[in-house]
DNA sequence: TTCCTTGCAAAACTTTTGCATTAAA
DNA sequence: TTTAATGCAAAAGTTTTGCAAGGAA
């Protein structure tokens, strides 16, 4: 779906295609975010962005990143009580999460089937599935 | 396994079986998480253990979860990213997250099974699985 | 005493917000 | 000119830390 496409011009499409209006900084933002198939955090982003081109400023890399994360561009992901991660890839998977490394690693959806899943309360249904495989070093 | 047994002996015993020292302020915490069967936060704690009984401070709530978390007496949860929750069931099991009210609730082992889940990376083993199912309001 | 625990305040860290400035249409 | 976006600094919220004081053995 669309990837590979990370010149300005494109990613301006992208984020009209979203409903955001694409400024300068809003696609440098994008394309650190999607030209790299990473799971990056405020702070890294903030630290790519300005290091490439001029300067952006905290407030609009988290004003942008919220913003993303609103219109479906990009998830937000919960992974450690630290710091938010956020996800370049909004299709269904999961991930793994190494303990000792604090890396992130996704998991495709073919490789988890679930054979039973509980039905939600009345008044509810499934939004979403977060799964998190936690892994330690193997000794 | 042990459920049921809140008073401060019985705490205490749980506490010297985790290695823990059982002093006055951890009984109380161990009290208000393991009495309700709810995920509670690091300030929800605080306010229930100074209702109760005498001051706690908020650096010892914050050092006890953290002393319980490290001896396996309570897992914390990363749900969302705005606050850490603390869980008095340690064992295994999964939570729906109501994303309206922000309700965890937890979904037992045998509601949920897994068909295939992924083979973890070399030099790596699975050390835990967390599942949050988001819930929304139905239409 | 000695060791462990607590409390307080301050610090650290992540994220949000208010507001003046800038850029864009 | 009118609106939207940005940058800066301050504020807010959560969690950690340093250190002096307190308590138990």
């Amino acid at each position: 779906m669309s990837q590979g496409h990370y010149s300005k011009d494109d990613l301006a499409d992208r984020l009209r295609a979203c409903g955001i209006n694409p400024t300068r900084q809003r696609i440098e933002i994008a394309h650190a975010l999607f030209s790299r198939g990473e799971h990056l955090s405020a702070d890294q982003l903030l630290a790519i962005v300005n290091d490439r081109h001029s300067e952006t400023s905290k407030a609009t890399v988290y004003n942008t990143l919220n913003l993303f994360a609103d219109h479906g561009l990009i998830r937000q992901l919960s992974v450690d009580g630290s710091r938010a991660w956020f996800d370049s890839n909004v299709g269904p998977h999961f991930h793994f999460h190494d303990l000792s490394s604090g890396a992130l690693i996704d998991v495709p959806v073919p490789d988890v089937e679930f054979a039973r899943l509980p039905v939600p309360p009345p008044g509810t249904e499934v939004a979403g599935i977060d799964l998190v495989i936690r892994l330690r070093k193997k000794l």
